[in-house]
DNA sequence: GTGATTTCGGACTATTTTGTCTGCAATTTA
DNA sequence: TAAATTGCAGACAAAATAGTCCGAAATCAC
């Protein structure tokens, strides 16, 4: 799996919490049970976006999370990096370390060239355009198997 | 992480002995102490690969291991499916059950363009180009640090 | 102030992945 | 035939990831 679970979980509610359109705060219970997570495990991921400032969460009856800036302001990058870290937009596809420019690998052109696309299309790609998708079509975004 | 540790060990061994242009076995141990790997773990992921038929096992003194076709046909596709399945390839980036051109989630498009990209990426390149980077300027192929 | 709701923080369990060990099966060599 | 070398198979241990639970801390509504 390229993204650890709890990074698509984060992905997934940031998603959703961008689609929401509104300023007003999310319960992270209601955003586990529309995206069938885990309550707890959900909270514990999402604590990871507040503390990276991508949302900010108000402790109060009928609080909950937000969005810390614009979604056209926070790239799909951006909540990786909060969550799994840079590692999969530099490391090695062999694992070998100390792997690059000077001490390649023989698999080292092929996996740079892909890993730059890989950056750069989660540097371009912003909760708005997701968020927008999300609502165009009513797009897929739980957990749960089609039926 | 991408790859599985497991599956890196054993791309990692299988462009050495590809590397090596000999008919003769190689054992697992001497190829482990090459690389730097864990001897019984190489064991184990080695046997994923003479099950798949990438490569041949002789069970014998001064046997071990070859390839079990020429390097040009032994695909970066094949070895990756052989020990960590296909699952990279299909896989949704939010791993959303379900997803795909029917009902797709909000990353689909962009994803089905990086995968179909490591996908004939990882087609094309054989053992036999992997392997003639390694021996072109002793390109880097063990996981020890560079001191 | 009291109680309700909500996130935070840590401890805990379960599952998967990674790594280790031991004995066995196959086959050559002496 | 006996001994040595090698991969095979399964049991086991350790580490990482995933998921659960509970007691706070914060703040609003009354």
């Amino acid at each position: 799996m390229v993204l650890s679970k709890a990074c698509t979980y984060g992905i997934q509610a940031a998603i959703y919490v961008a689609s929401r359109n509104e300023d007003a705060y999310v319960s992270i219970q209601s955003v586990a049970e529309k995206l069938n997570i885990s309550f707890h495990f959900l909270t514990k991921v999402l604590q990871q976006l507040t503390q990276a400032g991508l949302m900010v969460s108000y402790r109060v009856p009928n609080g909950g999370i937000s969005l810390g800036k614009p979604a056209s302001q926070i790239t799909l990058y951006s909540v990786i990096a909060a969550i799994d870290g840079t590692d999969i937009f530099t490391e090695c596809m062999l694992g070998l370390p100390g792997c690059g420019t000077a001490t390649p690998c023989p698999a080292h052109d092929h996996w740079t060239e892909m890993r730059s696309k890989l950056f750069s299309l989660c540097h371009k790609t912003t909760l708005a355009e997701l968020a927008e998708k999300a609502n165009q079509l009513n797009l897929r975004l739980a957990n749960l198997p089609l039926v």
